[in-house]
DNA sequence: AAACTGGATATTGGATCCAATTTAGTTTAC
DNA sequence: GTAAACTAAATTGGATCCAATATCCAGTTT
């Protein structure tokens, strides 16, 4: 009896930095707010020990900036390193999808395809917390499949950076449908094994979303 | 009198980091061993807040692996780990390269060429910590000259996982003047504005290492 | 003898308290 | 009137204390 379902958050830090996440990603901590631990920690009913290491860890992974004594601040995101953040999606996603598709078992597409019909469903109910997610998961599903630890980590960083604008991308509706196309166009390369095709729709559905998320943060 | 030159450790999470940097690279913690925060904490005159939040850094940046109530461990290295940091080095290398060499300014040159001199000075003196730092500024200095903060972020990240291995490299004499004739090299073809040559420069010299650590790993 | 149960011990997780530093505001000197 | 210097408040950094969890070991049961 593998046990029980506990939902569970078993540390507070774990819960502080999903929260965290979800509020970052909300823009309900805008870039550039500086952070206060005891305000922070108050709100989510924990101590600010908790918080501090959550925060450290965001830090790493360029969510916040910190400056000694001073604190913490939401980090900022230009247009250039929008455009630095893309560049080596570009450059690590073809790797991953070069070493993934050839080993792509039946298991594995099909997972993959479910998680596109999530992100259709998803994009029905104007969900766009859900197609968010489900979109993720169909992208690292394909990039996890390379079997490259380091490389999935690293992307995940450089995804997670920009998280912030793509649910601005997802709140348009011609979006949402265009990125359905893109990713059936995506899952039929799979399915032929071409990676050259595969690595094609990848780059030509990340550019359309930089291109959108640059225009909606220069304007 | 604005006091000294900053001796330094401004924080002591700070001072902890850098500790336990040095711990992990010069082995004294050894991969596998498990943390003990409060031993540590003892050993370093500090609580173990500081060493908390330390181990929170150094677990983003994947040196040490985390469970929730069981602590922490130093982070193993495996042959296939090592070919992969290589290999995601070659791509943001090759990049990196791709953008520095046409706007290398004189001056940064100038940089480049004396932190090679300094590699080669330590390396006489066979001073293993020395080529290892100076060895590190040589090839940040051009890698950072692209102007691309989270590039640099990356393949710092890279370079870090697999410190451990590096003075156990520049160990060997014939490895230390080998470096020298690549970096040589590297240098010429940076002088010319010779991306291709400089990037083939480059994954020449990778390849030497990675072949000589995993040789050191297997072995 | 093997497996389970209970409890003692070690270790981590979190809360609270105090110290150190920064920041803002005010005063004072020139 | 401006700028340096001082003071007070806010905020972060660190230490200590207590709670929660895991690990280890003895004892019991089968």
């Amino acid at each position: 009896m593998t046990a029980a379902i506990f939902s569970k958050p078993p540390t507070a830090q774990e819960a502080v930095l999903a929260e965290m996440r979800r509020l970052l990603v909300t823009g309900e901590l805008a870039p550039g707010t500086p952070i206060r631990q005891e305000a922070l920690a108050d709100r989510l009913g924990v101590s600010r020990v908790p918080v501090r290491e959550a925060l450290k860890v965001l830090e790493g992974e360029g969510h916040v900036e910190y400056s000694a004594h001073r604190g913490y601040v939401v980090a900022e995101l230009s247009v250039e390193d929008l455009v630095e953040v893309y560049r080596l999606r570009e450059l690590l996603e073809a790797e991953a999808i070069r070493v993934a598709v050839p080993k792509l078992t039946p298991t594995e597409l099909e997972a993959i395809e479910q998680a596109a019909a999530d992100v259709t469903a998803a994009g029905l109910r104007a969900d766009l917390a859900d197609v968010t997610s489900a979109n993720r998961t169909f992208h690292f599903l394909l990039f996890d499949a390379a079997g490259l630890p380091r490389l999935s980590r690293t992307l995940r960083q450089l995804w997670d950076a920009t998280d912030v604008y793509r649910s601005v991308y997802f709140a348009a509706p011609a979006n949402r449908s265009r990125v359905n196309d893109e990713h059936d166009e995506l899952i039929a390369a799979l399915r032929l094994g071409d990676v050259r095709a595969a690595i094609a729709a990848q780059a030509s559905h990340r550019a359309h979303s930089v291109e959108a998320v640059s225009n909606a943060l220069t304007t």
